[in-house]
DNA sequence: ATTGTTTGCTAACGAACGTTAGGAACCAGT
DNA sequence: ACTGGTTCCTAACGTTCGTTAGCAAACAAT
């Protein structure tokens, strides 16, 4: 059982309205009273379960690394397995997280700029390791010869550019579910990589 | 000769600026005040030039709607060039836009839900129709069997993600000219799309 | 019964916001 | 010399911002 509520904690529930909000009109643009009206209550009354604006943009933030960088370390548990293959793991499980939680996915691609110091010197780290760590499983690919591409560090970018899209496109009444999506991605994403590439369906 | 002032308009140094910042810190977060304070006056004289701070955001995300338009147009022209032609002529022209004006490509991209009605809808519509024509364009290649993809949607929506990342990689100052870019962009592009495809290096 | 936690209110603070009014300096063309 | 446009200033307007203080109701645990 549960010591909190049946349903979400208050806390939870601003958390979960403030992404929303930051998402569709963006952090600057979202004013506390905006978010109270969401919520249903004055602003004031949210000043009882946060500290500022601020940290409800940095829990979405760093709740969001901790996610990618989670499903990073899980896709390359496996030391022994090719480079090719921590990568289909790494962008399969970086496409659910973006499915999983598209709003905050969102929030924390585009507003995490808004951060200030130090928050935001650590969150700029967090995320050149995260991309370092596929543009080193690319390369490795392309040294062992899984892969093929003129250009790694373009093909990372572009790999990127893909992943980053994912959230202005996707939306969960749509044709495939959430498996689907994160399947075909993949596949249309390292099929284009791959130098001899099977999907799985 | 010119019978504007030899440098740049005062009007244009606040158009310039204005993108610069909005850029960098978003146009919600960027205030009359900081705009004023780069342009090394006060905050009331910018209105002997403009009439509000929407006016600019309008202005920067029309015009380089603008350009992406009359490049589509050209690219388009000859009527005869097969539909993998056309591609390869607009994305080439789309890129060359955003690396000529990265600051301003890049607040089209990311800013312009700030805009008001009803030019928010206006804007809308222009962009929907500019992705419906390289949509278009991706189809009939494939119809004709120039173009190869399993799935010509999402290939489009790939396609627009990587023309969308570029403003966020891309610096000036890099190993390649802008023509360089472009092409290998265009070529890295269609390479992964056509069925016989000869860059032209 | 009491205590502590959670939740929310009203009222207001000082700061920052976009914007305007009114005036002044400068400069080009007549 | 005069005129009109460009440029910028100071001072202030009304509004909204994030945030705080102080208080109160509801409820769970002891």
């Amino acid at each position: 059982m549960e010591s909190t509520p049946p349903t979400l904690s208050r806390k939870a529930q601003i958390d979960q309205t403030a992404t929303a909000l930051f998402r569709r009109r963006g952090y600057a643009a979202t004013s506390m009273r905006e978010l109270a009206a969401a919520l249903g209550i004055e602003a004031g009354s949210i000043y009882s379960h946060i500290r500022s604006k601020e940290e409800l943009l940095h829990r979405i933030c760093f709740r969001v690394a901790d996610e990618f960088m989670a499903g990073l370390r899980a896709a390359t548990a496996d030391d022994l397995a090719p480079a090719a293959v921590h990568l289909r793991l790494a962008i399969d499980s970086h496409v659910r997280v973006l499915i999983r939680d598209t709003d905050a996915s969102a929030v924390f691609l585009h507003e995490w700029r808004h951060l200030s110091e130090p928050a935001l010197s650590e969150f700029v780290q967090l995320q050149r390791g995260y991309e370092a760590a596929f543009r080193d499983m690319i390369a490795r690919g392309v040294a062992d010869g899984a892969l093929r591409t003129p250009d790694p560090a373009f093909a990372t970018l572009t790999l990127f550019a893909s992943l980053t899209w994912l959230p202005n496109w996707y939306r969960p009444d749509g044709k495939l579910n959430p498996d689907q999506i994160a399947e075909r991605l993949t596949d249309q994403l390292l099929g284009g990589l791959a130098t001899d590439y099977n999907p799985t369906t």
